[in-house]
DNA sequence: CTGGATCCGCTAGGATACTG
DNA sequence: CAGTATCCTAGCGGATCCAG
């Protein structure tokens, strides 16, 4: 084997590509998508996640769609119905991102109030 | 107990106080300068960090670190030394999120060989 | 050294309208 | 239904200069 081990990478280096997956993740769109793709039951329809995702605009939800779907995070599917029905759901590498990022979501829940306490303190200095 | 069950937030829902928290996450360089601070040795200067985060301009850490410092996630110290030194450091708060945040640089290190393949591949199909 | 102040370009993303 | 096409704007973030 030339290449016994994996080059190492660090994020905190200008060229690191996984710099690029972390902007995508932290996308405005990307995590809620993900979320509702994950906590759905079965693959979801694009008009169910424009109702599911509160706030997002058709455009939005259809680029970042693209976006995570050319990541390998999402797959799409086309069915030739009439009117056509076009289904998402997450890939098993979207899957496996998932469980992470719902750690994050557990964790964001967990500390929400916490953190809005301290923005008032913090807020309250300045006044 | 008036309030035996805490709030359940739903992330889903646009006036769900935890998507501020993500976005700040999501935020181009939160990641990054709470990577950077947590892998650290003990508490990191301004300039250190400038150093560290690179291609970070002092402007986006300066913004970025005091939005962290609003949220609870980060300590600022000044030391009255001159020329003035100025310490970072993570607290309890940010230390927890740090660590569900490793997972998921963890989660990107060891999948930005597959996600980059997708891309190739996904890039491919329109050539 | 640690930022704040200023200017400014760029583009993600919102609103709206339209198509297969 | 599932998007695309256009237009448009706020604001993020970069560069530069300045200050305590």
């Amino acid at each position: 084997m030339l290449r016994p081990d994996p080059p190492k990478w660090d994020l905190l280096r200008q060229e690191c590509p996984t710099r690029e997956v972390i902007a995508r993740v932290g996308a405005k769109w990307s995590f809620l998508i993900i979320v509702s793709l994950a906590t759905a039951d079965g693959p979801t329809r694009y008009s169910d996640l424009l109702n599911s995702v509160e706030g997002i605009a058709s455009k939005a939800l259809a680029s970042t769609l693209r976006a995570l779907e050319r990541d390998g995070l999402v797959s799409r599917t086309k069915k030739p119905t009439l009117p056509p029905t076009v289904e998402y759901s997450l890939t098993p590498l979207g899957d496996s991102l998932a469980e992470v990022l719902a750690h994050l979501q557990r964790w964001t829940y967990d500390n929400i109030a916490d953190i809005k306490e301290h923005q008032r303190f913090y807020d309250g200095l300045s006044s």
